[in-house]
DNA sequence: ACAAGTCGCTTGCAAAACGCAAGTGAACAT
DNA sequence: ATGTTCACTTGCGTTTTGCAAGCGACTTGT
Protein backbone atom coordinates (compact mmCIF):
# COMPACT_ATOMS: atom_id res chain seq x y z
CA UNK A 1 0.00 0.00 0.00
CA UNK A 2 1.04 3.43 -1.13
CA UNK A 3 -0.02 7.24 -0.77
CA UNK A 4 1.44 10.05 -3.02
CA UNK A 5 3.21 12.39 -1.32
CA UNK A 6 1.99 15.16 -0.81
CA UNK A 7 4.49 17.26 0.64
CA UNK A 8 7.16 18.73 -2.23
CA UNK A 9 10.73 19.26 -1.26
CA UNK A 10 9.95 22.98 -2.69
CA UNK A 11 7.33 24.91 -4.54
CA UNK A 12 10.07 25.30 -7.97
CA UNK A 13 7.50 24.47 -10.98
CA UNK A 14 10.45 22.38 -12.66
CA UNK A 15 10.57 20.40 -8.90
CA UNK A 16 7.26 19.60 -9.07
CA UNK A 17 7.41 18.37 -12.71
CA UNK A 18 10.54 16.16 -12.19
CA UNK A 19 8.56 14.87 -8.55
CA UNK A 20 5.52 13.48 -10.54
CA UNK A 21 7.61 12.47 -13.44
CA UNK A 22 11.27 12.06 -13.11
CA UNK A 23 11.78 8.29 -12.68
CA UNK A 24 12.73 6.00 -15.47
CA UNK A 25 9.27 4.59 -16.74
CA UNK A 26 6.79 7.32 -15.91
CA UNK A 27 7.13 9.03 -19.26
CA UNK A 28 7.92 5.63 -21.19
CA UNK A 29 4.15 5.02 -20.15
CA UNK A 30 2.76 8.29 -21.43
CA UNK A 31 4.28 8.26 -24.55
CA UNK A 32 2.83 4.49 -24.83
CA UNK A 33 -0.41 5.87 -24.20
CA UNK A 34 0.00 9.16 -26.65
CA UNK A 35 2.06 8.00 -29.16
CA UNK A 36 0.92 4.07 -29.69
CA UNK A 37 -1.99 4.25 -28.36
CA UNK A 38 -1.75 1.76 -25.70
CA UNK A 39 -4.44 1.09 -23.18
CA UNK A 40 -3.87 -1.94 -20.59
CA UNK A 41 -1.36 -2.77 -18.60
CA UNK A 42 -0.67 -6.04 -20.42
CA UNK A 43 0.20 -3.42 -23.83
CA UNK A 44 1.83 -1.74 -20.99
CA UNK A 45 4.17 -4.31 -19.79
CA UNK A 46 4.48 -5.69 -23.89
CA UNK A 47 7.35 -2.11 -24.28
CA UNK A 48 10.44 -3.26 -25.58
CA UNK A 49 12.09 -1.74 -22.45
CA UNK A 50 9.58 -4.15 -20.59
CA UNK A 51 9.22 -2.35 -16.85
CA UNK A 52 8.47 -5.12 -14.45
CA UNK A 53 4.85 -5.52 -13.00
CA UNK A 54 4.88 -4.48 -9.61
CA UNK A 55 6.50 -0.89 -10.67
CA UNK A 56 3.75 -0.73 -13.34
CA UNK A 57 1.35 -0.97 -11.18
CA UNK A 58 2.64 1.78 -8.67
CA UNK A 59 3.51 4.09 -11.79
CA UNK A 60 -0.08 3.50 -12.97
CA UNK A 61 -1.25 4.34 -9.12
CA UNK A 62 1.18 7.30 -8.95
CA UNK A 63 -0.06 8.95 -12.68
CA UNK A 64 -3.55 8.54 -11.81
CA UNK A 65 -3.32 9.82 -8.32
CA UNK A 66 -1.43 13.26 -10.05
CA UNK A 67 -4.51 13.24 -12.14
CA UNK A 68 -2.55 12.84 -15.63
CA UNK A 69 -4.04 9.57 -16.79
CA UNK A 70 -7.64 7.75 -15.23
CA UNK A 71 -8.76 4.35 -15.24
CA UNK A 72 -12.05 2.90 -16.31
CA UNK A 73 -13.16 -0.98 -16.64
CA UNK A 74 -13.59 -2.36 -20.27
CA UNK A 75 -17.29 -2.75 -20.61
CA UNK A 76 -16.82 -5.77 -23.03
CA UNK A 77 -13.98 -7.41 -21.15
CA UNK A 78 -14.74 -7.29 -17.06
CA UNK A 79 -10.97 -8.24 -16.30
CA UNK A 80 -9.42 -5.18 -18.57
CA UNK A 81 -8.55 -1.46 -17.55
CA UNK A 82 -8.46 0.90 -19.43
CA UNK A 83 -5.65 3.58 -18.89
CA UNK A 84 -6.80 6.88 -20.68
CA UNK A 85 -4.60 10.37 -20.43
CA UNK A 86 -6.71 13.31 -18.64
CA UNK A 87 -6.38 16.88 -20.03
CA UNK A 88 -3.12 17.31 -18.02
CA UNK A 89 -1.66 13.78 -19.53
CA UNK A 90 -2.22 15.06 -23.11
CA UNK A 91 -0.68 18.58 -22.48
CA UNK A 92 2.63 16.54 -21.83
CA UNK A 93 2.74 16.37 -25.66
CA UNK A 94 5.23 19.31 -25.62
CA UNK A 95 7.39 17.46 -22.99
CA UNK A 96 7.87 14.68 -24.79
CA UNK A 97 8.45 16.36 -27.54
CA UNK A 98 11.30 18.30 -26.59
CA UNK A 99 12.83 15.16 -25.04
CA UNK A 100 12.77 13.29 -27.90
CA UNK A 101 13.79 16.34 -30.46
CA UNK A 102 16.96 16.86 -27.57
CA UNK A 103 17.77 12.91 -27.89
CA UNK A 104 17.44 13.29 -31.65
CA UNK A 105 19.81 15.96 -31.66
CA UNK A 106 22.44 14.63 -29.66
CA UNK A 107 22.49 11.10 -29.46
CA UNK A 108 22.37 8.45 -31.62
CA UNK A 109 18.79 6.71 -31.47
CA UNK A 110 16.26 4.84 -33.86
CA UNK A 111 12.38 6.20 -34.95
CA UNK A 112 14.11 8.99 -36.73
CA UNK A 113 10.92 9.55 -39.07
CA UNK A 114 9.10 10.41 -35.62
CA UNK A 115 12.29 12.67 -34.63
CA UNK A 116 12.00 14.27 -38.22
CA UNK A 117 8.37 14.54 -38.51
CA UNK A 118 8.74 16.53 -35.03
CA UNK A 119 11.28 18.68 -36.54
CA UNK A 120 9.38 18.92 -39.96
CA UNK A 121 6.39 21.07 -37.91
CA UNK A 122 6.25 20.73 -34.63
CA UNK A 123 2.83 22.56 -34.08
CA UNK A 124 1.43 20.72 -36.53
CA UNK A 125 2.46 17.33 -34.84
CA UNK A 126 1.10 18.72 -31.23
CA UNK A 127 -2.33 19.70 -33.13
CA UNK A 128 -2.66 16.07 -34.05
CA UNK A 129 -1.85 14.29 -30.90
CA UNK A 130 -4.25 16.91 -29.15
CA UNK A 131 -6.99 16.03 -31.61
CA UNK A 132 -6.46 12.41 -31.64
CA UNK A 133 -7.32 12.46 -27.91
CA UNK A 134 -9.90 15.10 -27.76
CA UNK A 135 -12.30 12.17 -29.28
CA UNK A 136 -13.63 10.24 -26.09
CA UNK A 137 -12.75 6.43 -27.82
CA UNK A 138 -11.01 5.13 -30.86
CA UNK B 1 33.37 3.74 -8.34
CA UNK B 2 30.59 4.40 -11.21
CA UNK B 3 30.17 3.96 -15.31
CA UNK B 4 28.09 5.00 -17.49
CA UNK B 5 26.08 2.48 -18.31
CA UNK B 6 26.31 2.70 -21.98
CA UNK B 7 23.51 0.00 -23.18
CA UNK B 8 20.10 1.18 -23.34
CA UNK B 9 16.98 -0.30 -22.74
CA UNK B 10 15.65 0.30 -26.11
CA UNK B 11 16.54 2.86 -29.03
CA UNK B 12 13.77 4.98 -28.82
CA UNK B 13 14.99 8.58 -28.36
CA UNK B 14 12.35 9.36 -25.82
CA UNK B 15 14.16 6.50 -23.75
CA UNK B 16 17.60 7.89 -23.86
CA UNK B 17 16.56 11.00 -22.57
CA UNK B 18 14.54 9.15 -19.63
CA UNK B 19 17.74 7.16 -19.03
CA UNK B 20 20.10 10.31 -18.84
CA UNK B 21 17.72 12.73 -16.95
CA UNK B 22 15.02 10.74 -15.76
CA UNK B 23 16.05 11.08 -11.70
CA UNK B 24 14.85 13.40 -8.78
CA UNK B 25 18.15 15.21 -9.57
CA UNK B 26 19.87 15.47 -12.50
CA UNK B 27 17.31 18.65 -14.36
CA UNK B 28 17.55 20.44 -10.81
CA UNK B 29 21.03 20.57 -10.84
CA UNK B 30 20.57 21.67 -14.44
CA UNK B 31 18.15 24.51 -13.49
CA UNK B 32 20.28 25.61 -10.82
CA UNK B 33 23.34 26.08 -13.96
CA UNK B 34 20.64 27.45 -16.16
CA UNK B 35 18.69 29.56 -14.70
CA UNK B 36 20.20 30.61 -11.20
CA UNK B 37 24.40 30.68 -12.56
CA UNK B 38 25.02 28.15 -9.93
CA UNK B 39 28.67 26.82 -10.53
CA UNK B 40 30.32 25.15 -7.57
CA UNK B 41 29.36 21.70 -5.88
CA UNK B 42 28.52 23.90 -2.70
CA UNK B 43 26.35 25.43 -4.69
CA UNK B 44 24.73 23.24 -6.12
CA UNK B 45 24.45 21.80 -2.50
CA UNK B 46 22.59 24.93 -1.59
CA UNK B 47 19.48 24.79 -3.49
CA UNK B 48 15.90 24.69 -1.73
CA UNK B 49 15.93 20.95 -2.33
CA UNK B 50 19.19 19.92 -0.64
CA UNK B 51 20.44 16.83 -2.38
CA UNK B 52 22.97 14.82 -0.30
CA UNK B 53 26.69 14.76 -1.01
CA UNK B 54 26.95 11.32 -2.28
CA UNK B 55 24.25 11.71 -4.89
CA UNK B 56 24.90 14.93 -6.32
CA UNK B 57 28.56 13.95 -6.89
CA UNK B 58 26.89 10.55 -8.82
CA UNK B 59 24.66 12.73 -10.29
CA UNK B 60 27.31 15.48 -11.69
CA UNK B 61 29.59 12.61 -12.82
CA UNK B 62 26.84 11.42 -14.98
CA UNK B 63 26.08 14.64 -16.27
CA UNK B 64 29.38 14.66 -17.40
CA UNK B 65 29.90 11.52 -18.84
CA UNK B 66 26.87 11.99 -20.74
CA UNK B 67 28.33 15.72 -21.82
CA UNK B 68 25.58 17.31 -20.62
CA UNK B 69 28.50 19.59 -17.98
CA UNK B 70 31.96 19.80 -18.03
CA UNK B 71 34.41 20.23 -15.20
CA UNK B 72 37.04 23.09 -14.82
CA UNK B 73 39.48 23.75 -11.87
CA UNK B 74 38.95 27.47 -10.42
CA UNK B 75 42.09 29.14 -11.63
CA UNK B 76 41.42 31.67 -8.65
CA UNK B 77 40.96 28.98 -6.14
CA UNK B 78 42.28 25.29 -6.51
CA UNK B 79 40.03 23.72 -4.21
CA UNK B 80 37.30 24.92 -6.51
CA UNK B 81 35.75 23.08 -8.94
CA UNK B 82 33.81 25.09 -11.74
CA UNK B 83 31.05 23.15 -13.47
CA UNK B 84 29.45 24.36 -16.56
CA UNK B 85 26.85 23.64 -18.88
CA UNK B 86 27.90 21.86 -22.50
CA UNK B 87 26.42 23.07 -25.41
CA UNK B 88 24.45 19.57 -25.49
CA UNK B 89 23.23 20.71 -21.80
CA UNK B 90 22.52 24.43 -22.70
CA UNK B 91 19.91 22.76 -25.24
CA UNK B 92 17.80 21.15 -23.03
CA UNK B 93 16.19 25.13 -22.21
CA UNK B 94 13.54 23.73 -24.30
CA UNK B 95 13.22 20.74 -22.16
CA UNK B 96 12.94 22.83 -19.46
CA UNK B 97 10.60 25.05 -20.39
CA UNK B 98 8.14 22.95 -21.06
CA UNK B 99 8.28 21.41 -17.86
CA UNK B 100 8.39 24.73 -16.05
CA UNK B 101 5.48 25.43 -18.10
CA UNK B 102 3.41 22.17 -17.77
CA UNK B 103 3.59 22.86 -13.89
CA UNK B 104 2.67 25.96 -14.44
CA UNK B 105 -0.89 24.98 -16.00
CA UNK B 106 -1.39 22.34 -13.57
CA UNK B 107 0.35 22.83 -10.27
CA UNK B 108 -0.08 25.29 -7.80
CA UNK B 109 3.89 26.47 -7.97
CA UNK B 110 6.04 29.44 -6.52
CA UNK B 111 7.67 31.46 -9.44
CA UNK B 112 5.00 32.40 -11.10
CA UNK B 113 7.27 35.20 -12.63
CA UNK B 114 9.24 33.07 -14.47
CA UNK B 115 6.30 30.98 -15.60
CA UNK B 116 4.73 34.48 -17.16
CA UNK B 117 8.08 35.15 -18.63
CA UNK B 118 8.35 31.82 -20.26
CA UNK B 119 4.45 31.93 -21.24
CA UNK B 120 4.52 35.48 -22.58
CA UNK B 121 7.62 34.78 -25.19
CA UNK B 122 8.98 31.41 -24.97
CA UNK B 123 11.16 32.07 -28.06
CA UNK B 124 12.93 35.35 -26.62
CA UNK B 125 13.00 33.82 -23.48
CA UNK B 126 14.97 30.72 -24.84
CA UNK B 127 17.05 33.21 -26.92
CA UNK B 128 18.24 34.92 -23.66
CA UNK B 129 19.26 31.76 -22.12
CA UNK B 130 21.46 31.00 -25.33
CA UNK B 131 22.76 34.13 -25.73
CA UNK B 132 24.03 34.12 -21.77
CA UNK B 133 25.83 30.49 -22.21
CA UNK B 134 27.43 31.54 -25.20
CA UNK B 135 29.77 33.50 -23.53
CA UNK B 136 32.57 31.51 -21.91
CA UNK B 137 32.20 33.51 -18.80
CA UNK B 138 29.71 35.49 -16.18
C1' DA C 1 -21.30 -26.79 -16.32
C1' DC C 2 -16.61 -27.06 -15.86
C1' DA C 3 -11.67 -26.71 -16.89
C1' DA C 4 -8.37 -23.90 -18.81
C1' DG C 5 -6.83 -19.61 -19.96
C1' DT C 6 -6.31 -14.34 -19.47
C1' DC C 7 -5.91 -10.03 -16.98
C1' DG C 8 -4.35 -7.01 -13.53
C1' DC C 9 -2.37 -7.12 -10.20
C1' DT C 10 0.25 -8.71 -5.10
C1' DT C 11 3.92 -11.02 -2.54
C1' DG C 12 8.61 -12.44 -1.31
C1' DC C 13 13.20 -11.76 -1.80
C1' DA C 14 17.82 -10.17 -3.31
C1' DA C 15 20.22 -6.26 -5.28
C1' DA C 16 20.68 -1.50 -6.18
C1' DA C 17 19.93 3.28 -5.06
C1' DC C 18 19.03 6.73 -1.61
C1' DG C 19 19.41 9.81 2.58
C1' DC C 20 21.99 11.01 6.45
C1' DA C 21 26.06 11.79 9.29
C1' DA C 22 30.74 11.64 9.78
C1' DG C 23 35.26 11.66 7.93
C1' DT C 24 39.26 12.71 4.50
C1' DG C 25 42.78 15.11 1.85
C1' DA C 26 44.13 18.97 -0.79
C1' DA C 27 44.14 23.98 -1.03
C1' DC C 28 43.66 28.30 1.03
C1' DA C 29 43.55 31.94 5.01
C1' DT C 30 45.60 33.82 9.17
C1' DA D 1 51.54 26.16 12.24
C1' DT D 2 46.65 26.02 12.78
C1' DG D 3 42.24 26.28 11.36
C1' DT D 4 38.84 26.55 7.59
C1' DT D 5 36.87 25.61 3.15
C1' DC D 6 36.00 22.65 -0.66
C1' DA D 7 34.77 18.54 -3.03
C1' DC D 8 34.12 14.82 -2.23
C1' DT D 9 34.12 9.41 0.11
C1' DT D 10 32.62 6.04 3.48
C1' DG D 11 29.51 3.55 6.42
C1' DC D 12 25.05 2.34 7.42
C1' DG D 13 20.11 1.91 7.72
C1' DT D 14 15.96 2.67 4.72
C1' DT D 15 13.61 2.73 0.36
C1' DT D 16 13.09 1.44 -4.35
C1' DT D 17 13.85 -1.73 -8.01
C1' DG D 18 13.87 -6.03 -10.63
C1' DC D 19 12.67 -10.78 -10.97
C1' DA D 20 9.80 -14.83 -10.29
C1' DA D 21 5.89 -16.81 -8.56
C1' DG D 22 1.21 -16.68 -7.11
C1' DC D 23 -3.72 -15.08 -6.75
C1' DG D 24 -8.54 -13.76 -7.51
C1' DA D 25 -11.88 -12.14 -10.76
C1' DC D 26 -13.45 -12.77 -15.23
C1' DT D 27 -13.79 -15.03 -19.94
C1' DT D 28 -13.30 -18.72 -23.30
C1' DG D 29 -13.61 -23.33 -25.12
C1' DT D 30 -15.83 -27.79 -24.84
Amino acid sequence: MRKANTKRRSGCPLNASVEMLGDRWSLLVIRDMMLLGRRTFKEFLGSYERPATNVLADRLRRLAAYGIIRTERDPTDGRKLIYQLTPKGIDLAPVLTELVLWAGRHEKTENRALIRLMQKDKEKFLAQIRQRWEQPRK
